[in-house]
DNA sequence: GGGAGACTACAACAGATGTTGTGGTTGCGC
DNA sequence: GCGCAACCACAACATCTGTTGTAGTCTCCC
């Protein structure tokens, strides 16, 4: 049984670089030992089996994606308004968009999770743990909308990421003009 | 050179069938010709290389998910009016959540092709092709909405299905609610 | 009914992949 | 210095996969 935390995070970065790379097809315990730069065999040691691989890369991701002590403390700081949640969703996908890879790997993951029941339980829970923290956020901030306005903002920035990361479909208009479009449109009025 | 068409399409539905229900990595052709029923080799003969095979994917789902001549008629009836739109709206996602086999498969082909250009270039001319016949109804019925708020309704769509096919957050909430909400808020006021 | 051409079943092979085992090495407590 | 346990590199194996070739069968037109 290996152990050096360290070395299986750094494993399990390499297998979300190969999951957005070469897919869900690609993901081998070869590649992932290739992509980190160790010796053939090491990826095998660490994730015992390909289960316990996509398993690792889930815990991965979910570290990758968790929001920063300092995002949460810009956000706790400032007062609510729909100006304010614009700029937050903005961030969010732009940074979404930034980690390609990582974004790239949680659609590959999530598809997964539709033929793999403990894959489901596990990247399920994530999912909406984090949808009711961004519920939580937005009525502790006073904004209007509850769960339900919510939920369609994920769906939106959902249908949108997928769409910049792959083949946009309205090239022309800026990932920032549709989310300002989107919070005009979805958030409730006052 | 295998030239039966009827045949060629039996297998590249057992091939969706496959690819939604072992993802890209069970995608084989051994594994269509077990789920087509056909001796194995078969497979081999009308799809000469896996690629060969994921671009007859692609050509046979444009086929599945075209809209029929009954539905172009009935859109081309009525009379135009925001409560029509959400009529369409709810259809196209009960299909497409009905046919959940094909828009399973469609998102895979979606992510394979962020790294396939050769498929980015057919898959993504058939998308925009879809939005751009959107487009083309919505203003020609009279409705409000140009191409940048159609493509609001593609994201939010896209995201939905595949939120509802996978991991929903928010099940309480029943997707023609949803698809109401949507219109309510993403299509333009008069 | 016979022959040409298309279609199909099946075999074969090289390479890739998941998984397990086996030694060797390293670092740490005593 | 020594032993122990954890960690690591590597080999080996059976299985699966893509791809190609070949021979048999069917169909339809003359």
């Amino acid at each position: 049984m290996a152990k050096n935390e360290a070395r299986r995070r750094a494993l399990a970065d390499a297998g979300l670089e190969v999951l957005a790379r070469e897919g869900s097809r690609g993901l081998t315990h070869r590649a992932v030992d290739e992509a980190a730069s160790v010796p053939a065999g090491t990826t095998s040691n660490y994730f015992r089996s390909r289960e316990a691989l996509i398993a690792g890369l889930v815990d991965r991701i979910g570290e990758r994606l968790a929001p920063s002590e300092t995002d949460l403390a810009a956000r706790a700081g400032a007062e609510p308004s729909p100006e304010l949640f614009a700029d937050y969703l903005r961030d969010i996908v732009r940074r979404l968009t930034a980690e390609r890879e990582v974004t790239l790997a949680l659609f590959e993951l999530r598809l997964e999770s539709s033929r793999r029941p403990e894959l489901a339980a596990v990247l399920g829970a994530w999912q909406r743990a984090g949808f009711e923290a961004d519920v939580a956020f937005n009525t502790g901030a006073g904004l209007p909308g509850g769960a339900r306005e919510i939920a369609l903002f994920h769906y939106a920035i959902d249908g949108l990421l997928l769409d910049r990361l792959t083949n946009p479909i309205d090239p022309g208009t800026s990932t920032d003009e549709v989310v300002d479009a989107l919070v005009a449109g979805l958030l409730p009025r006052d």
